[in-house]
DNA sequence: TTGTCGGCCTAAGGCCGACAA
DNA sequence: TTGTCGGCCTTAGGCCGACAA
């Protein structure tokens, strides 16, 4: 739970037994967003299939309601332990991606919610970079990349003013390892900081377009880390060429209900980008919204949501249902089963449907000392059926 | 099953209820390979699961042998009716493959075999075309394409030779129904015909490589048609960032399985230059190689194979075993049972395995008038176990 | 017959400050 | 502060026949 960025192990795999080389935690994380929060190896959480469905169903621009059968034996959450967690960046694309190796259990003490809770609290603050959108002139072949002043003067080495003009090589390293060199020089009338040399050929080996973004940072060696962040949500059906959507929403469900079956590992892969919701939630994370917020009709509430330029604000919004999403396959589920709408007439956007666990209720604040670390079922009957019935099938045994 | 190209519809779905563009079927054939024969919609097949998750894990350069639990109810081959076959392309790479819709059936009439054995022997000859690996002076930047000189003659439009130099522009479309310009012309000393203006915006394009194929055709209209191929088998294995490779062959087995516990139709796709081998067989070409040929040790074969620029060619082999391939999770099955050596030494990149309808028996020639088409079961017991035993589960009944 | 090279010309790439949003 | 443009120079692209495999 120590190790850097939430207790992901970094790693590249080249294809089966490749070559691997490490990916800095830090620049994956600044390529994934500011809100994506990946639960610690060696903790406790909880799985969604239906979520993972989804993030499939969006990569592949589909519908999730394609011929898939029903697996009633495979309930709409799993309680695991999240053994392992690497992660990694495709190298066509440079997508970032992480790989979790997940083990149903079937139940957890109080110990590994407070290992939970711990390793959600221990996160660092994020490494500071700086990211921006490219232009038409930045992209352009006919020029190089206009750098913004407080970011060249943050994140970039000290230029020598003594110079004339004053000039420097950077070199950076991407999410691969690998070398970009541009000359970062301070000139023109006003004056400002440009990347030339060098940066068109970044822009046209990574098929960058006006849009896109990319992305500075200095590792605690303080030398230059590089990542770009794709616009387009144009979703690259890829792989429709190996295997039928069909079966890859099959595939999911089997390999999760032959792992609930058996209590062997399965492993899943979490594409934040591609993902409109995480699907594997840290188990402490789960439990306070389930325990903590009692959710009723009309219900005020505050949401992050991801800015441009990387950076998070609040939305409010108001609980105006609570539903199944899937009434047929996926019934009672906690996946997104309130409804809701938000202050701002420009939310048009923004999901009208959340899970629990992604609000802050403005009713009920989180208090520092929960009810759930008492031992066994924290609360009583009685309690509104939303908040509690769905947590069946999650048993905690005193330690 | 008179539609063209083995009776497969041609369609290029661009991602869900996208624009469709027709394929052409005999650019898709020569795209594929000579010895790629799809079976007519509306025929049976026999689809074996094993030789489909064989394609999945060379898609990943992965080992079939993965964390893919056994599915006991699933039998190794699955007698199916093909409701559909469509061609597409893969819009970023132009890999060529196919979707086919199989619906499991439990037994199959004479008249469905004739049906299958008619749909094989209807087939078209191949389109002429010409395929050219390309050169490291064909791709440099340097120069343009230097056509074979019989291929210009046979496939381009003729030049009008009182011009000096003779010189054409070229209009060719692609899989994709994309248009390329290309200037042609006969010139140097001594003379040849080149391809220069428009040639280097397609390399790049297609970002083809020396070792990669080119070819051109002409259809019924005689317009110019124009196919790539890639050298490289390096698996492009850029799916690996939505699912695990253990879930895509889970998902490969259960939606096999459950379409067979059902009955229900299933989607699979076929790459031709992915796979090593076809998975979906034509009923007739099955039965006549299993009810014909009595494969014993020793047997002399010969088997087709293709050669570069897109030829194909025997080879002379002997088969040295009769086993089953993964003996735990696949018994009995017939897919690539036989072991079998080469005569050739030269043959060493050839396959140690192969299944009973890829060869043809040197000792015992197929006979126009097999005893398969008498009705019932058409062997009696005492014959080779197996040549026979796997075949249980495809069950003819009279019409 | 056709792959590669040197010569030569041209179009695109790429660095610059001007100017304005 | 920074996006886009015109000016101007450099480099890579691209067309040619020579030559040899």
């Amino acid at each position: 739970m120590k190790s850097p960025a939430n207790g992901a192990a970094a790693a590249v795999t080249n294809g089966e037994g490749g070559e691997k080389k490490s990916i800095n935690p830090e620049l994956w994380q600044a390529c994934a967003g500011p809100l994506v929060n990946l639960p610690a190896a060696g903790t406790h959480v909880v799985y969604f299939p239906q979520g993972h469905s989804e993030q499939v169903a969006a990569s592949l621009k589909k519908d999730v309601n394609a011929q898939v059968p029903n697996y009633p034996n495979l309930p709409s959450k799993l309680l695991c332990l999240l053994h392992n967690v690497t992660l990694h960046a495709d190298p066509e694309t440079d997508e970032v991606y992480a790989q979790m190796t997940l083990q149903p259990v079937s139940s957890f003490d109080k110990d590994a919610l407070l290992r939970s809770d711990l390793a959600l609290k221990s996160n660092k603050p994020p490494t500071e970079f700086f990211c921006k959108i490219l232009t038409a002139s930045d992209t352009s072949t006919h020029g190089g990349f206009s750098v913004p002043r407080r970011a060249a003067e943050k994140t970039f080495p000290p230029l020598d003013f003594s110079m004339q003009p004053p000039a420097q090589e950077l070199v950076a390293r991407d999410l691969h390892d690998n070398v970009w060199n541009f000359r970062h020089i301070y000139r023109g009338q006003p004056k400002r900081h440009l990347l030339t040399t060098g940066w068109s050929l970044f822009v046209s080996g990574k098929r960058l377009f006006a849009g896109d973004s990319v992305l500075f940072m200095r590792d605690e060696k303080q030398q230059l880390l590089l990542g770009i962040r794709r616009a387009s949500r144009q979703p690259t059906n890829l792989s429709s060429s190996v295997l039928s959507s069909d079966s890859m929403h099959i595939g999911i469900l089997a390999a999760a209900a032959h792992a609930a079956a058996n209590n062997s590992p399965f492993t899943v892969f979490y594409n934040p980008r591609a993902s409109p919701s995480e699907f594997v939630i840290p188990l402490a994370k789960y439990y306070k919204a389930v325990y903590s917020n009692q959710i009723s009709l009309g219900m005020r509430f505050r949401m992050m949501f991801e800015t441009e330029e990387s950076g998070t604000r609040r939305y409010m919004g108001t609980i105006t249902g609570i539903s199944d999403l899937d009434p047929v396959r996926w019934k009672n589920s906690q996946w997104r089963n309130l409804q809701v709408g938000w202050d701002e007439s420009t939310a048009g956007e923004r999901r009208n449907r959340v899970s629990i666990w992604e609000i802050e209720p403005v009713t009920a604040p989180f208090f520092i000392c929960p009810p759930f670390f008492r031992s066994k079922r924290p609360r009583q009957p009685g309690m509104p059926a939303y908040s509690r019935g769905p947590c069946l099938g999650l048993v905690m045994i005193s330690a």
